[in-house]
DNA sequence: ACTCTCCCATCGACAGACGATGGGAATAAA
DNA sequence: TTTATTCCCATCGTCTGTCGATGGGAGAGT
């Protein structure tokens, strides 16, 4: 993940951005990469070669299931969609990252 | 750099920690963490070896200089400041940091 | 025919955080 | 006086995760 012309940050942070959005419905790796994007008005540029091993993660780890069908532009596409325990999952990380930031917040914010 | 009990998080975060903590003037390492783990309510809990690493890389890059002295406690202890560079790079890599947590906060919050 | 966008995926390199480890000096407790 | 605790430095090896480069292949437009 990175940011536009920038080096990359927040590594760890992917997978419940991933995470985040198959709660919205199911995706194809594709797709997920560029509502990531456009979400967040370009300021989240995952590449492929960052997308995909993160998927696989998902994958092993339960959260997300994949099959394959077609895309909306006709084309073979593996679409991910959240696990009951992808969605718990979800939750908890969603709860330790806004700990952190706050924690960060504090650091930042103290005179 | 990691929550209690939990696995690390936010990894890349650390220099800016740093940096931002040393804004508020000279402290050794070990007063670093010490400020750290204080400010956050023990949410932030960096290792000694995670944090000397981060330290040096920060003297290579010219963004702190280091001096001995004598530590409150009469211990010898390595004293770390920002430099004019560290402080431009404080207020460059906190923009950063803003920039990229509001991106994600929009891929958290959209429905 | 050709190119462009879409969509999959892997490999090797690199960075950064962590646990384990080791040392030494001041103070407090036994 | 021995012992333990806190304070303070630092490195090594490991592992996880991201990235650039690379390599397909199949529709759609020109």
């Amino acid at each position: 993940m990175g940011i536009k012309d920038g080096p990359e940050l927040l590594p760890g942070t992917l997978e419940l951005l991933i995470l985040r959005t198959l709660a919205g419905g199911a995706r194809h790796g594709y797709g997920i990469a560029q509502h990531l994007k456009s979400v967040s008005e370009d300021v989240l540029q995952v590449g492929e070669s960052s997308l995909y091993p993160a998927l696989q993660r998902l994958l092993l780890k339960g959260w997300v299931k994949a099959e394959w069908g077609a895309s909306e532009h006709n084309r073979r596409a593996r679409y991910y969609t959240l696990t009951a325990a992808g969605r718990r999952q979800l939750a908890v990380e969603q709860r330790e990252f806004d700990r952190l930031i706050l924690a960060i917040h504090e650091v930042l914010n103290t005179a």
